[in-house]
DNA sequence: TCCTAATAGGACTAAAATAGTACTGTTTAC
DNA sequence: GTAAACAGTACTATTTTAGTCCTATTAGGA
């Protein structure tokens, strides 16, 4: 847990490809072609992207996908916002009835406090720089292949 | 995606009822009983905290669970660590076979960066910190029912 | 020594979330 | 009017997570 999912993955790689030239317009097939991701994946994706406000839609012929706004603009907050809803750290039920013991359930604050400095970090990362060749590499990771091929070690 | 799983939920649930006598052994029933969490899903979590040194144990008659450390000690990170094991923000696998296109694929050190940031966070929030009754309430925030039922709204 | 209380470990099942696909409808350019 | 392209939705399959159960091991006490 605390990993983004496939699709977040894809989503990333989709849109570091359409910031390489931030003001085209890009249809699903070509997308699909530049990233190797499924054709019906990137559809979906694009469409999550566009109705998160991301990208702008043109239909019909000579129609296709374009950011809507510089990719400086453009989150990692956004982007997961986008393709994995707004969601915190804590599943959040507006009912109430397994919780029997309200002694043991005040274990609130401490992990908004983490969620927020979860989404700061989130939102301090634009697009422009998840989309860089990384130019520092740690030692150990290995950069080539897709984003899930990174291994992450941290400590 | 990045919410803690149910898992951590209620590990941090018992992990907090322990930290009411933190020198004291617990018994996996004693446990269950006071968080209304299930006896053998308790007994899994007891072991995994164990494992990845939070608790120690000790087996046979008087035995029993009791805190490795003091709860200032014990991080949201050691839980999380503990409990879903030792990962990062992106998926990583040690074989590269899918990824073929290595031009997409530099999307590395900004993710890291907020891997870094996160564990950060978890790292500066301690179980006593998790286990105490929320003195500040966020005004739209019901604090009653277990962690799972408090809802974030982050922005 | 034997019985009971307790954890250790692992295998297995069930449920839920995610990923991926397919189909049908709508819009627009030529 | 036809083809290109997005929009929306429903469905299936896969994977992950949650939860249960069984057997083994350890330790205390009668």
């Amino acid at each position: 847990m605390l990993r983004l999912s496939k699709m977040t993955d894809y989503g990333t790689l989709v849109l570091a490809q359409m910031s390489r030239r931030p003001g085209a317009v890009h249809t699903a097939a070509e997308l699909s072609e530049a990233t190797q991701v499924g054709a019906p994946t990137v559809s979906k994706l694009l469409k999550q992207l566009t109705r998160g406000g991301l990208l702008t839609s043109q239909r019909g012929a000579n129609g296709g996908y374009a950011l809507a706004r510089s990719p400086e603009d453009i989150t990692a907050a956004d982007i997961i916002d986008a393709i994995e809803g707004h969601v915190g750290i804590t599943e959040c039920a507006t009912d109430h009835s397994n919780c029997e013991l309200e002694a043991n359930c005040n274990v609130g604050t401490a992990w908004q406090r983490i969620n927020v400095a979860i989404r700061d970090a989130l939102r301090d990362v634009s697009l422009t720089e998840l989309a860089q060749p990384s130019q520092l590499r740690a030692p150990e990771v290995r950069l080539t292949g897709s984003l899930k091929n990174i291994p992450i070690k941290v400590e």
